[in-house]
DNA sequence: CGATGGTATGGGAGCGCTCCCAATCGTGAT
DNA sequence: ATCACGATTGGGAGCGCTCCCATACCATCG
């Protein structure tokens, strides 16, 4: 090495070296006061201090990574099929809520959109290979593996939602159960009588859970199960609106529908105004999720809210928790939803 | 180090230095069939792929970028106050094409958003302390500093969206002024003859494109300016029901609206409700965004789209170049916007 | 047949940081 | 005054990789 460039970083910037230089001390110490070691006398740290100040020291992220074998990054993987769901308010709010989590550590967020199955091998080999010290898995199915290999390969994971009743991996996910009743309770408590449901994709636990909602709140009000008042979807618009024909068909006299999923509430609205029923004169709707559409549908979409920004933050404290203190407790976080009540019922 | 682990990695993963030994050639060589480099011949090639694939090797990402002075890793830069409209298409497509531009490279991405100003400050010294490569800014404003204060950073810089006229940083950006353009087009072509516009904020450069391509198209048509017919608002949709109803009451007879967003078509629509004129009997409609709103507006709203993820591509292809290339020619794109055509037009 | 010029290849020297052990310096106890 | 011991501190030894120089080899040329 030349000596003219002697503890100078390549393109210019200072080193850890030039700090230690400058503070009169040496290079282990400076770590320590980068590290917030409590080993250094309050003296030392403070001149340390001034020389970072001075010479406007940014640690090498890399060279941090290499030497102490992590990486300061977690990823967050979303499945390329929900990709389009991104349009969402629900990733918006993990997004935002695991940002504001990350906003004062110095960990990056990685984000990683999985599309073919095949990346998604690429993708266990790649993150357990140092490159990210965790994994946050959004919008995981029900029979997705990629959980299980991440954790296997002993990767720190945390997913929204769970896959079924006692998923293994560590998860934080909202309420469904609860908002679901919250969203039929509010239906009998506005005088409805006959109160049906659109429910989503069996195969997806989240609807399970809404479906189970639905039940128990009617159970809780004195009313015995009735199947009939039960009509299935996949959560899409136009599933919404063929069950909204068949509950029709099957019970004309129906007051209140409680959609498991805003879309399919969008759906069954046009089928209501098709079949000459007012909204919520005659039939009072209820949707879940609280999207964008549920503002602005007319008349606007009473919705059952998830509480997005928090599950981003609860998954990240989650994460650097396991990362930070190994996984002596897997956390399973269940927070509450939220009726927001519009027009529509 | 203990001879024991000699060639291996701390946590068990393979080295290069293991790989080499396995296929019996030297570091160097290896590090060439990695990098691609043409210097080697093929048997030692593909001993070296071999080894590379009995061994499940995969290079140590923070190794290399320490020796190389590289990080593999771009970020996307994206200010709070749009964090909330990540719910729109915009950056879901965004998103998605950087993504599917990135695939098939090793680079790694990294996601940061803004809150507070001085969050700006810290991520610009970040930034630029070698732990990416480049950047990709997305809806700046107009007098944002951010990207020239990365650029004058020696930072590779590419933004969505051109502050003003002439804009220096090298940007990607829809052609709004033709997409304008085809809205009114197509509103004349519906042989509608008094066609009034909504216009954005004027401090947006994107707004004043629209309006400008909303002039353009008329004067093509033969039709002189008229004044009474632009209403300014703010791409709100208030904002968009307030210029309604002043436009309404200034020409009582106008026949088409071009909205320079969505939103403020949602409110337009509204306050016509409100006053007894049909949508597209009485006047017809289009918005700008193509959002998710649009294709659920009753009747649902004909829009100009983006190409958004053809513009998260290009923004990533030119970044990818600069890095590479430098910044020998900034490039300055400008991509086609299409029109949406349904049934409020 | 030696000189010349490529082409492949090996491996030393770092990249900037953390870890950890050894050295130094008090300070209170003996 | 001597000794033990904890608190601080310095700096060697790497982390796994890329760069680049030196070496080895081979074919061609005068």
């Amino acid at each position: 090495m030349a000596v003219a460039r002697r503890g100078a970083g390549r393109d210019g910037r200072p080193t850890l070296e030039q700090v230690a230089a400058r503070a009169g001390v040496g290079r282990g110490t400076v770590s320590r006061v980068i590290n917030g070691s409590p080993r250094v006398s309050d003296r030392t740290r403070a001149a340390v201090e001034q020389a970072i100040a001075d010479l406007g020291y940014v640690p090498h992220q890399a060279a941090r990574a290499l030497a102490a074998n992590r990486s300061n990054a977690i990823a967050l993987v979303v499945p390329e099929a929900e990709g389009r769901l991104f349009s969402e308010p629900f990733f918006s709010g993990i997004i935002r809520g695991v940002s504001a989590e990350l906003a004062d550590t110095d960990i990056q967020l990685l984000l990683t959109l999985i599309r073919a199955p095949r990346e998604r091998a690429r993708f266990a080999q790649y993150a357990a290979s140092d490159r990210v010290d965790g994994v946050l898995l959004v919008s995981v199915h029900g029979d997705d593996p990629l959980p299980d290999q991440l954790a296997e390969m002993g990767l720190p994971v945390v997913m929204t939602g769970r896959r079924s009743e006692n998923e293994p991996v560590p998860y934080v996910d909202c309420d469904n159960v609860g908002g679901a009743q919250l969203a039929v309770e509010h239906l009998l408590g506005r005088g409805r009588s006959t109160v049906a449901t659109i429910s989503g994709p069996s195969d997806m636990y989240a609807a399970r859970c809404r479906l189970e909602g639905y039940r128990e709140a009617l159970r809780a009000a004195g009313k015995g199960p009735d199947d009939e008042l039960v009509a299935g979807g996949d959560f899409t618009e136009e599933s919404g609106y063929a069950a909204m024909r068949e509950l029709l068909r099957r019970r004309p006299a129906l007051d209140a529908v409680f959609c498991a999923s805003d879309p399919m509430a969008m759906g069954a609205r046009r089928a209501l105004r098709e079949l000459g029923r007012s909204v919520p004169g005659d039939v009072a709707l209820v949707g879940f999720d609280d999207s964008a559409l549920a503002r602005h549908m007319d008349p606007p979409l009473t919705s059952v809210r998830q509480p997005t920004e928090g599950m981003g933050r609860a998954m990240t404290r989650a994460l650097l928790q396991l990362i930070n203190e190994g996984d002596q407790d897997r956390p399973h976080l269940l927070l509450p939803t939220e009726l927001v009540r519009r027009a529509s019922s």
